[in-house]
DNA sequence: TATAATGTTCTCGT
DNA sequence: AACGAGAACATTAT
């Protein structure tokens, strides 16, 4: 579940239970998810240190070790940080698990292992380094416009660029888009500037709706085109089929009569 | 059993 | 050179 809202509600829900308590271990499952840094020097680095610090930029979460860098968590396609009460079981795919010192641990959980954990000295430089645009949720709307309204590719793909606007990913893009009834195989170049400014509308709605739903550990709404992206399910707003095309390699899912052309 | 899955990165072509 | 499209990656659920 890790795009934007997704990686928000895991940071919200661990936060304050994951910083300020001692390290007291930690054990690398699967060194696959490792990047940059080996188990030994992961457990140096962190063993008798605490997180001062877990922020967010677009779909990385950033951990800060007291004394020492941040680790740069990435989910990948699938993933969760979770905390679990000593004695309890971990999730099935924990690749990598901190143990605090009242044996509370902190798995990082990652089934299909596309995530990684990475140290670096500064987020700014993570975000330079990797080329990593401006997080989507405080985009304002000029920057939005500017960014997107200049790509030359279709509008979806654009809103999937992690190097134009960070956070946003197959599932949010399809809903941002149906929200603002454009279709996702626009070229960006054809949209006029007042779609521009509804689809940086739908962006900002969407991503605070969900956050809040996720936040409170609801499911998003059932008007909602998340909801309804397989074979056979019908628009959530007209009842039409919905329809779906390749589009950046992903399976975009949309409503061919509530969202137009570029003339809307 | 074959396919597709909420992501990134590499390669290739324009 | 910079950008965009598509394949590859590891693993599991349907």
């Amino acid at each position: 579940m890790p795009e934007l809202p997704d990686i928000e509600a895991i940071r919200a829900r661990v936060a304050s239970r994951a910083t300020g308590r001692r390290i007291g271990d930690v054990d690398v499952v699967d060194d696959a998810v490792l990047r940059q840094i080996s188990a030994r020097t992961l457990r140096e680095t962190v063993v008798g240190q605490d997180f001062s610090d877990i922020t967010r930029h677009g779909k990385v979460l950033f951990a800060h070790v007291t004394g020492g860098p941040w680790l740069a968590m990435h989910f990948g396609m699938t993933g969760d940080l979770a905390l679990v009460a000593g004695g309890d079981a971990l999730p099935d795919h924990a690749r990598v698990v901190f143990t605090f010192d009242d044996d509370e641990r902190l798995a990082f959980d990652n089934q299909r292992k596309f995530g990684w954990i990475e140290p670096t000295e500064d987020v700014d430089t993570y975000l330079q380094e990797n080329e990593i645009g401006p997080d989507a949720l405080t985009l304002d709307r000029d920057d939005f416009r500017q960014i997107v309204g200049g790509s030359r590719g279709q509008v979806k793909s654009a809103l999937m660029n992690q190097s134009k606007l960070a956070g946003i990913g197959n599932v949010y893009s399809d809903e941002i888009l149906f929200r603002a009834r454009i279709r996702p195989d626009v070229k960006a170049p054809e949209l006029g500037e007042a779609q521009l400014e509804s689809l940086h509308d739908a962006m900002g709605d969407v991503l605070e709706m969900a956050i809040k739903k996720l936040r409170a550990g609801e499911a998003l709404p059932h008007n909602w085109l998340a909801r309804h992206r397989e074979e056979g399910e019908t628009c959530p707003r007209c009842g039409e089929d919905l329809s779906h095309d390749k589009i950046g390699g992903r399976t975009a899912w949309f409503c061919a009569n509530c969202q137009g052309g570029a003339d809307g």
